[in-house]
RNA sequence: CGGGGCGUGGCUCAGCCCGGUAGAGCACUCGGUUCGGGACCGAGAGGUCGGCGGUUCAAAUCCGCCCGCCCCGACCA
């Protein structure tokens, strides 16, 4: 159970985040460095964010099903870039009941090989396509610096892989699978994105174009928090998936690959909290409502529980709470459900119950000022309505907080000014030389060319060469 | 892999410099008083001091080796 204050975020923002993942029982260390463990609470929320995604996913035709976690290693050697981007980072069995592998067997990093082997096999004809599969899986990337949620060598995620018939078929499934990504972060976690493409250097290993929301989190670094490629014919090249088209000729199929992991987590904790914890969108709670009962004696537990059960009744089928840990005081359980970051807490006590009312208190307006009676005989409509406003304005907050630490830019020292404590928005040439200047300068890389580019032309801010678009460099995670 | 820090009840740490009966706070258990913003009193349980070796009459403490974790840098969702 949580002891005394959270380190601020001013203070140390990243002891902050430790602090916060372990005390909200979100997740903890593994035996194993680098793994954690998530823990029921912050699985809960897990199994939301999944929801919340499968939905998408099956509304636009796609359909789940299981890869295995194991990929021969030839498998991965055979995309250049695929193998040169993930060799540095992957996990190998060698050993097998005992016997030394005839081929080394690699923990699947990500499943485009294997998948893409399969695919071949399946794929015939142009009526076979589109396929729209996804699975939700764990992979093992062998990080050198891990962190809870943001970075671990072993995560949770969906990765959906399709193939298509034509370029402009997979170009149209990687931007709608980045919209509904940016669907999902806005509307269900009230996470403001910004969905873009990837430049050059900062794309997916073996992609031909890679897209992805951009957030900002609370000390304004940046947080790629869900990635889409279209990868062109590389993998359908690397592992033969052809298709006989209505000409009867032979064509190498287009595929994508889109992801969404555990690391959003993080995303949620670090766009939200504040320094009492947790403060978690309405919509993917794990409990949207706490009650807290408050009683001194016999008397007066008679009277509140009554009102308790009947609330409990009105607000059936939400997510709810209640809170009848007799060792511990209600300003003690008041902190408690705060640094697990529970949008909604209901006090009952003796007063309340004389006053027909209930004591609603918004976790996102902390002390007093978030308290409000509402009137026990219609609670649920008041308590809906206050979650949906919940909602709203923490998506609200974190928007305007982005957007003020957003400054468009036209020089290179305002640009390294900027990206201290901000990102900065401005023209780029589209150079790799002028992004890895900006990266060795300033440690900030650029996160993405926004999808609604403003037209119009400027000079790219590092080299000040002619620049057709805008780009936000910043410091990320 | 470089740089820094740390391993002592579940947690945070003191003790180590200067070797000699293993400590505190929190958490836990029991009893009582409490309860509308992190309650209090009393009693109790709980530790091969990261591991191995060495020095010594005697090692948490001194020496050597090893292991692990955390933080800061180069790769990444």
């Amino acid at each position: 159970m949580s002891e005394e204050k959270l380190t601020s975020r001013s203070e140390n923002f990243s002891e902050w985040y430790n602090q916060l993942v372990q005390r909200a029982e979100m997740a903890d260390y593994a035996p194993v460095r680098g793994c954690m463990v998530v823990r029921p609470y912050g699985w809960a929320l897990w199994e939301n964010i999944q929801a919340a995604l499968d939905r998408r996913f099956k509304a636009t035709g796609h359909v789940n099903a299981a890869f295995p976690l194991f990929i021969p290693m030839s498998f991965l050697e055979k995309e250049k870039e695929h193998v040169e981007g993930f060799s540095p980072e992957l996990a190998v069995v060698t050993i097998g009941g005992g016997e030394t592998l005839e081929e080394p067997l690699v923990v699947r990093p990500t499943s485009e090989t294997i998948i893409g082997h399969m695919y071949a096999k399946w794929i015939k004809s142009y009526r076979d396509l589109p396929v729209l599969i996804n699975q939700w899986a764990n992979v093992v990337r062998w990080e050198m610096r891990t962190r809870l949620f943001l970075r671990t060598l072993e995560f949770y995620w969906q990765e959906g892989h399709t193939a298509h018939a034509t370029y402009d078929e997979a170009e149209e499934e990687t931007l709608r699978i980045l919209d509904l990504y940016t669907d999902f972060a806005v509307n269900e976690a009230a996470v403001p994105v910004i969905p873009g493409r990837k430049s050059d250097a900062e794309k997916f290993a073996g992609a031909q174009r890679s897209y992805t929301i951009e957030a900002m989190m609370g000390d304004t670094r940046a947080l790629q928090a869900g990635t889409s490629h279209n990868l062109g014919q590389n993998f359908a090249k690397a592992f033969e998936i052809r298709y006989l088209d209505d000409q009867n000729e032979l064509q190498y199929c287009w595929t994508t690959s889109w992801g969404l992991s555990t690391r959003f987590v993080g995303a949620i904790i670090m766009t939200h909290g504040d320094d009492q914890g947790l403060i978690l969108p309405p919509r993917l709670a794990p409990i949207q409502v706490v009650i807290v009962p408050i009683f001194r004696n016999d008397e007066e537990k008679s009277l509140v529980m009554p009102a308790v059960e009947t609330l409990k009744g009105q607000l059936e089928g939400m997510r709810l709470k209640v809170d009848e840990r007799t060792e511990l005081t209600p300003g003690f359980k008041f902190n408690d459900w705060e640094m697990r970051g529970v949008p909604l807490r209901i006090e009952i006590g003796p007063k309340d119950v004389q006053n027909g009312v209930v004591t609603a208190a918004r976790r996102d307006i902390p002390g007093k000022a978030g308290k409000i009676a509402i009137p026990a005989a219609n609670a649920r409509t008041e308590i809906e309505s206050l979650l949906t406003n919940i909602q709203a304005a923490l998506l609200q907050r974190a928007t305007d907080f982005r957007d003020s630490n957003i400054h468009p830019v036209d020089t290179y020292e305002e640009l390294s000014q900027v990206v201290q404590n901000g990102w900065a928005f401005a023209y780029w040439c589209g150079s790799s030389e002028c992004e890895l200047k900006v990266k060795e300068d300033t440690k900030a890389t650029t996160r993405c060319i926004p999808c609604d580019q403003q037209s119009g032309a400027g000079r790219c801010v590092v080299c000040n060469q002619p620049a057709a678009e805008k780009v936000y460099f910043a410091k990320a995670y």
